[in-house]
This record gives structure tokens, C-alpha cells and sequence, in this order.
RNA sequence: UGGGGUAUCGUCCAGUGGUUAGGACCCGGGAUUUUGAUUCCCGUUACCUAGGUUCGAAUCCUAGUACCCCAG
């Protein structure tokens, strides 16, 4: 289990640094592998990206520092194609896109999977905070041992051939302090380094100006509305709100109110009390499940609504065009479509999709 | 323009002689976060105007101004 061809996804980041030592150590032929996914223009001094050239400086010293080739890939043609043109797409349609799920299906473990396997690699690891094991019932995808930076969440598009493909090294770790204190030890640049956040490809986090300047189109003003339909106030574009949204609606009622409703069409935001965000089922399409096989029965298990979201009860019940149903045990908070929601069973992923409605 | 009522942070309210004038919402900053949100912490901002009574007034009195209600 130490030998092998395996293609390290490089960002420039702690995780990643940590992850090629460890499978060099282990006595991998490791290459390090970094995407360049913005075009170069986009790079803004002082501005963090995920894939700004000083982070891809960061990754080529990793990669000499743990003695390995470094090679950039330029994907910003498939980055704009599969993951930033359709999260336009899906703000400008009232929905709230999940960007990093389609780079991880599309790019990571698709584009970049495909060409390791091409180049004869045998694998392609990452950094990512989640395990893959195997038995005789195929390959199954869990959670990382370290819960609170699981990122398993994000990964449920990996199906049973890619995962056969796929090592996640720092997924049995614990981020602070292990991941961290290994990076120490090997006197990694990178130990302290912030983890990343915020959308990559969003400067500053406004991706309302990112999608006008990317469509040349100015989102209109339009009504913020209460339930009852009144006039609360002007909000500067629709796809700037999302479900369960409470900050920035420059809107003071007694009580905190949040987005209840975004309406393209209407250009209009309603806003209301939290209670009115509470739903018990939605439907899921884009539906992956990681075993390859749609259960013929419904299944018993829990699932997220978002990142970071405890598993939350509930019965999941594939329909017939694809999609998933889940019925939870309790109501759910803001409930948003374009999101992803995925299926646990304990640790595992047992699938997941894009949510379509709420019921 | 008859009678009654109310005037306090951007908003909504609390505070009836001595308070660092309080809270909620909004807003700003930070924490958390490989999506968007949520959540948490910190912070800025106010007593309608002019007189008067008091050792002392947001608080009492008078006038002015503005708004509201009932009358008409």
C-alpha cells in the first residue's frame, strides 16, 4: 500500500503541504499539482484567492521542500465553463449555488482525475478532511475524523470509479493541533498560513459585483416586502439575498427578520419571522449515490442542509425520475435551493444533490 | 384653525427630579467558515426649540414648533 504513481493537488495551503510530505514519507512517487483556475488578469494585490500566484508560489516552495516536481495546470477555461458560469446562472435564476461542490466534481476529481489517470497516476490526493475505504462492497466516502473540519459535505459527487482513485491523508487528523504540528516539524512556511474561505473567485466577498461584471447586466432595485405584501423598503438586487438571510437588509422591525422569499421574476425580497423559514421535506435533484446502486426501498438516515450543519433525522426516498425525497423528523431552518443536501448513514456519505424545492 | 394626546439613538420603545440615559432592530468592526446564510463578540449614534422652577430636569411649569386622534 506504499507504492504508487499519486498526483498531489497543491493550493499553496497548510493542508495540501502536509498532505504531499505524508505521502512522501510513506514512500509515494509523488507530483505536486496545482490548478490555476482564475484567469491571471483577476488577480487583485491583497486579495485572497485560492488560486493567486502567490498561492501558487506557496505551492511550488511545498513542493520543493518535500523535494517533488510541481506542475500548473491551467483549468480557468473548465473553471469558468463548470463551476463560475453556472453559479452566475443559478444567482441570476433566485437560487444560492454551492461553487465548491462543482469544483470538486468538475475539476479536482474530474478534469484533474482524468489527466492523472491519463499521465499514469494511479491516484490524486487532496487535503480534504474526509476518508475513503474500501470493502467488498465497493469503495465508501466518510467523514473525516476531525468533525468539526469534515468536508465530506462537499465531495458527495464522487462516484465508486473515481473514488477508487482518490486518497484524503489528513482525513483520519485532527487539524489543530496535528495537521498544524506536523506542518511545525517540517518547518512548513505554510503552518500558520489562515485557512482559506470565502467563495475563491470572489474578490472581497461582493459577488454581486462579480456577477454584474461578469454579465454586464446591473441587477435592478426592487421591493422589499413584508408577508402580508407591504413596502418595507428598496433592496439593490434580488440575487444579492438568500434564504434565512438576516444581515443587510437595512430593514429595523421590532424583531430581527430574515429573507423568507427571493423572486427573480417579481424582483422582489420578502422578509418575515424566522418561523416561517421551517420546512420538514424537500426534493433533491443532481442526485449521486456514492454505492453506484439507488436503494429500491427508502432509507432511513440523516442528512445536511448545509456545510457545517449537525446530521439532522430523516427518511430519504429515491423517486422515480432520479431525485431524492427527504421527509426530516423535525423542520428545518431555511431550507434554500441550489444548496447541496447530503445523506449520511453514521460516517458515511451515502449520496447526495442539488435541493430544487422546498415541500 | 375647538378639545385631547405624543415629542428620547437611523428605527421602535424604556426611563416621571440625582442614571455612565437602558434595550431591541438597523448599521460598522471582529470571531467562526473551503459555498451562500445562520450564530457569537465588540462598537458608534439620542433626550424637538426657547424660557422657567429647583442644589440638581429627559423627567415639573410656560410658550413655540411638529405630528396624531376626536370633534367638525
Amino acid at each position: 500500500m506504499t507504492s504508487g504513481r499519486v498526483l498531489v493537488a497543491m493550493s499553496g495551503g497548510v493542508d495540501s503541504s502536509v498532505c504531499a510530505r505524508l505521502l512522501v514519507d510513506a514512500g509515494y512517487e509523488c507530483t505536486g499539482a496545482t490548478m490555476r483556475l482564475a484567469t491571471n488578469e483577476d488577480d487583485r494585490p491583497g486579495e485572497r484567492t485560492c488560486c493567486s500566484t502567490d498561492d501558487i508560489a506557496d505551492a511550488r516552495q511545498a513542493c520543493w521542500d518535500a523535494g517533488i516536481r510541481h506542475r500548473v495546470f491551467d483549468y480557468s477555461r473548465e473553471f469558468a465553463r463548470d463551476v463560475i458560469d453556472p453559479f452566475v446562472a443559478a444567482y441570476e435564476a433566485g437560487l444560492t449555488p454551492n461553487p465548491c461542490v462543482a469544483c470538486n466534481r468538475h475539476l479536482k476529481f474530474g478534469a484533474l482525475l482524468d489527466l492523472a489517470l491519463e499521465l499514469g497516476y494511479d491516484h490524486v490526493a487532496t487535503g480534504h478532511y474526509a476518508r475513503v475505504t474500501h470493502d467488498v462492497a465497493g469503495w465508501h466516502l466518510l467523514k473525516g475524523v476531525d468533525t468539526r473540519k469534515d468536508q465530506s459535505y462537499f465531495l458527495f459527487g464522487l462516484t465508486q470509479e473515481r473514488l477508487a482513485h482518490v486518497m484524503f491523508p489528513l482525513g483520519g487528523m485532527l487539524k489543530d493541533p496535528e495537521v498544524r504540528d506536523i506542518a511545525a516539524s517540517y518547518g512548513l512556511t505554510s503552518a500558520n498560513k489562515k485557512d482559506s474561505e470565502g467563495i475563491c473567485f470572489v474578490p472581497g466577498g461582493d459577488h454581486l459585483r462579480f456577477i454584474e461584471e461578469r454579465t454586464g447586466r446591473i441587477a435592478p432595485e426592487g421591493d422589499i416586502l413584508d408577508t402580508e405584501g407591504n413596502v418595507l423598503g428598496r433592496h439593490q438586487g434580488a440575487l444579492r439575498y438568500t434564504l434565512g438571510q438576516r444581515k443587510g437588509l437595512g430593514v429595523a422591525c421590532a424583531k430581527p427578520v430574515y429573507v423568507c422569499k427571493v423572486d427573480t421574476v417579481a424582483n422582489t425580497v420578502t422578509l418575515g419571522d424566522e418561523d416561517r423559514l421551517m420546512a420538514s421535506a424537500l426534493v433533491a435533484g443532481e442526485w449521486n449515490w456514492v454505492s453506484g446502486h439507488v436503494p429500491a426501498e427508502p432509507v432511513r438516515a440523516a442528512a445536511k442542509v448545509r456545510y457545517r450543519q449537525p446530521d439532522q433525522p430523516c427518511v430519504a426516498t429515491p423517486l422515480p425520475d432520479g431525485r431524492v425525497r427527504l421527509e426530516f423528523d423535525a423542520p428545518q431552518r431555511a431550507i434554500t435551493p441550489g444548496q447541496a443536501t447530503v445523506l449520511y448513514l453514521g460516517d458515511e456519505v451515502l449520496g447526495g444533490g442539488t435541493i430544487e424545492h422546498v415541500e
